[in-house]
RNA sequence: CGAGGUGUGGCUCAGUUUGGUAGAGCGCCGUGUUCGGGACGCGGAGGCCGCAAGUUCGAAUCUUGUCACCUCGACCA
């Protein structure tokens, strides 16, 4: 039976307003609260919970390659960072400066890293002699600071949690493997952990990283058709080793610059998460990334013998290897299912004295609210079984959305009018000329996402000048 | 950083036009009855109205400044 009375806010429905919709969602859920500092956000157990999952696995699948983790600090020197030229100009409007050391101001000033690449160069440039001491495949977890003239939580912060890798390499040809093999991992784990589907690519010039040679991109597409850049990997070439003289003994004994690369992955796809999967209700997360699997919801619970049940249930789950809770306080059941549903735990499990009777339990999928009525001896391998299934088909669902939302634009009129009406990536060829870049941009508000890997002929020509095509570029608007 | 908007118990907001010392609902605490889609009764706690100056006998209300948040741009993961 339905109540007329609804006493706690909702969840803005994302058609009416997707922005309020993604902020009520990450406030609800209890992902952040914000803090006294501009722009910087309190991550509470439920959004470092989603963190840590991120960072077990994509550590793990890291290690997998050989990489190892260190630790840096969080301050660099002015006169380090000003090493290479780009790369400062890049980064100088949003660092944070220490002047002074308590009371006394300092010699020299210290930036909060925004990234680290200077300290890994200058580490590298002293701890590498010889090929012997090649490659250098390290990875560290921190966080950095950019002070960004607007934030959202997660999407971009002031200060962020993060993984930055910085490797070396004899040859070009091995730092470019590289980038690529950590690109390939970026899109497997947002494939498999995350479900969702991403295009690789190369960025154009102008929107690759400050001293980078090359820049690689994973895109994905939320559900307002907005795209979201969700992962890096920078081939630097020797530009980066030039500048901090980086160099090494070959076999023949020659001195020769390393070649680098750095990659990384931040709190922002916590971002993509919420707007990939996300519906009216809440959050949806993935089984394989949520930190609770399965809420347990007593029905009835003081009547005797429901609590112990609900308890026995969640030790039977536990010890087949699920992640579980019971809510047992004293809120109504509705209430129970709401909350459950808001912080996006995949799966809820009502048992009450009829189903205790029976012998049975309900088992409720929160992105589809399907409901099955299953046995209590069979319950863990249907809760196995149905995590699997949801965790399918929200990457088939992501997928298809992704799918649907790819267009296609053969002229400059017809691109306009498709940024205009069409929310999603627009496929159109490129001269390769940064000026049609920048009138894109300009006229449209939508930038280059990425060059696919997967290219394709559309026009032999770019409809923007006219003249040949180069390449096809996935365009669209980003957050 | 530019344009616009909003700041009043934890949340959503009324009160500001016309200055007179703060309200509602939800939430919270206690207690009892409840429990299959945000339950109900009774009792209670909690706010010098974002912050700072100013005008005034007196400011949530008027003035100036400042900070935070939201929307849209520019910049960026």
């Amino acid at each position: 039976m339905a109540k007329e009375k609804k006493f706690v806010e909702a969840v803005t429905p994302m058609s009416e307003d997707f922005a309020q919709w993604y902020t009520d969602v990450v406030k609800k859920a209890e992902l952040i609260e914000y803090s006294n500092v501009r722009g910087c956000m309190i991550l509470r157990p439920n959004g470092y919970a989603i963190w840590e999952n991120i960072q077990k696995n994509l550590d793990a699948m890291f290690k997998e390659t050989g990489v190892e983790n260190v630790y840096m600090p969080m301050f660099i020197p002015e006169s380090l960072l000003q090493k290479e030229k780009d790369h400062v100009e890049g980064f100088a409007p949003e660092v944070a400066w220490v002047t002074h050391g308590g009371m006394n101001k300092l010699e020299e000033r210290l930036c909060v890293r925004p990234t680290s690449e200077t300290l890994f160069c200058d580490f590298y440039s002293r701890i590498i002699e010889s090929h012997r001491d090649l490659p250098k495949l390290y990875n560290q977890w921190c966080s950095v600071v950019r002070w960004e003239k607007t934030t959202r939580p997660f999407l971009r912060s002031a200060e962020f949690l993060w993984q930055e890798g910085h490797t070396a390499h004899a040859t070009e040809e091995e730092a470019e493997e590289r980038t690529i093999q950590m690109l390939n991992i970026y899109a497997d784990f947002c494939e498999k952990y995350l479900a969702i589907p991403v295009i690789k690519g190369q960025k154009t010039d102008k929107e690759k990283f400050a001293g980078a040679k090359s820049t690689y991109t994973i895109e994905a597409l939320m559900h307002d058709g907005k795209a979201l850049q969700s992962g890096t990997s920078h081939n630097f070439g020797d530009g980066f080793a030039r500048a901090f003289n980086i160099q090494y003994s070959d076999k023949e004994n020659k001195l020769q610059y390393v070649h680098q690369t750095s990659w990384g992955m931040s709190t922002r796809i916590i971002g993509a998460l919420i707007m990939v999967h996300g519906d009216d209700s809440g959050l949806v997360l993935p089984p394989r990334i949520a930190p609770v699997q399965v809420m347990i919801v007593p029905i009835a619970q003081r009547k005797p013998g429901v609590l112990e049940k609900a308890a026995e249930l969640k030790s039977t789950l536990i010890e087949a290897g699920y992640k579980v809770k019971v809510d047992d306080s004293d809120k109504s059941p509705g209430w129970k299912f709401n909350e459950q549903e808001i912080r996006g735990i995949p799966l809820r499990v009502e048992i009450g004295p009829k189903d205790i009777e029976a012998g049975q339990a309900i088992i409720v999928r929160r992105d589809t609210r399907e409901k099955l009525v299953v046995s209590l001896d069979e319950l863990a391998d249907k809760i196995g079984e149905t995590l699997e299934k949801m965790q399918n088909d929200m990457l088939e669902r992501a997928k298809a959305h992704l799918a649907s939302h790819i267009y296609e634009a053969k002229t400059y009129d017809e691109f306009k009018d498709t940024v205009e009406n069409k929310p999603g990536f627009i496929k159109m060829m490129w001269c390769g000329d940064q000026a049609c870049e920048l009138k894109i941009k300009e006229d449209t508000t939508a930038t280059s996402r990425c060059i696919p890997f997967e290219q394709e002929q559309i026009t032999d020509v770019c409809p923007v000048c006219g003249k040949p095509a180069k390449k096809m570029v996935f365009w669209g608007k980003a957050y």
